[in-house]
DNA sequence: CCTATATCAGATCGACTGACATCT
DNA sequence: CAGATGTCAGTCTATCTGATATAG
């Protein structure tokens, strides 16, 4: 319980839940994102990666929902990692529409060099709260999306 | 509607912290857009409407950093603020590089409009949390803002 | 026949950049 | 003169739509 000096009032537009929450939404993604360019590579990129590896291999519809990200989208982005050698497609031998997707020992590695960043990344975000706040916020967020999809 | 029973974890992408702030945020944001937009008002003229009512007139430079918005983007936004009869500009006496942005009366009632369906929104997308937990989530958020910028 | 999958092309939107005229 | 302000034009990115070929 940290014996906050509260600042009498906030700005305006950070009264609106809505707005602060977007606008740190904005903050995490840009900061994530700047980390990850910094060292040459993508959060998209790890995002998908990070799904790969839990999940085993996709399809790519199966990804874009994970991700949720529109699936004609993400064959660009497949693409790029495909060309880095992050990846494979391989046909589904099952259904023959499908392609799997799975991860490759280069995008393995590409994986564990994101999550040092990414870690970095967050670390900088929520550097003004204490862990005990970190883990708070986390299950908040957590509970909030829940429900509002 | 499944019934969710908590699952020990929540999928991979939530599991990171950045993943789920962002995830919230686009949510929040895109829940506030699409109430404005059903009642044929904008969430970000509403914004504006905010920063002149709390603050009064205001140059659109000012303008501008408050609401964390490129100068060159918001001339665009006052310009359709300004034809809906939202707001006026008028040059600043005492600065004449300036304009002097000020609230109309039709602005007002827009305001007053917006934060019904701010209000609504807001509800729609915290509905998972209790009341202390909203408290609770925004003041974590505030913090977080409050250094990582 | 209707649906699902992957793909492509294009529209749209928000954020950002660079240049410029005017004014301090 | 350098710097600030409002403006315009253009780029870039992410997101979203619509169409299509192929397969279930």
């Amino acid at each position: 319980m940290p014996a906050e000096e509260l600042p009498s009032r906030p700005p305006v537009l950070l009264r609106l839940p809505v707005f602060a929450l977007s606008r740190l939404g904005q903050t995490a993604r840009a900061g994530a994102k700047a980390a990850f360019d910094r060292e040459g590579l993508s959060w998209r990129a790890h995002v998908v990666l990070l799904c790969l590896h839990e999940h085993g291999d996709l399809s790519q519809r199966d990804l874009a929902g994970l991700i949720s990200m529109d699936p004609s989208d993400l064959v660009r982005l497949l693409d790029e990692m495909q060309r880095a050698g992050h990846l494979r497609r391989r046909p589904d031998p099952r259904d023959r529409r499908r392609y799997v997707v799975s991860i490759t020992a280069d995008g393995t590695d590409a994986l564990h060099q994101g999550e040092r960043i990414m870690d970095r990344a967050t670390d900088e975000v929520l550097a003004p709260l204490t862990p005990d706040e970190r883990e708070t916020l986390n299950a908040l967020v957590l509970r909030a999306l829940d429900i509002s999809r």
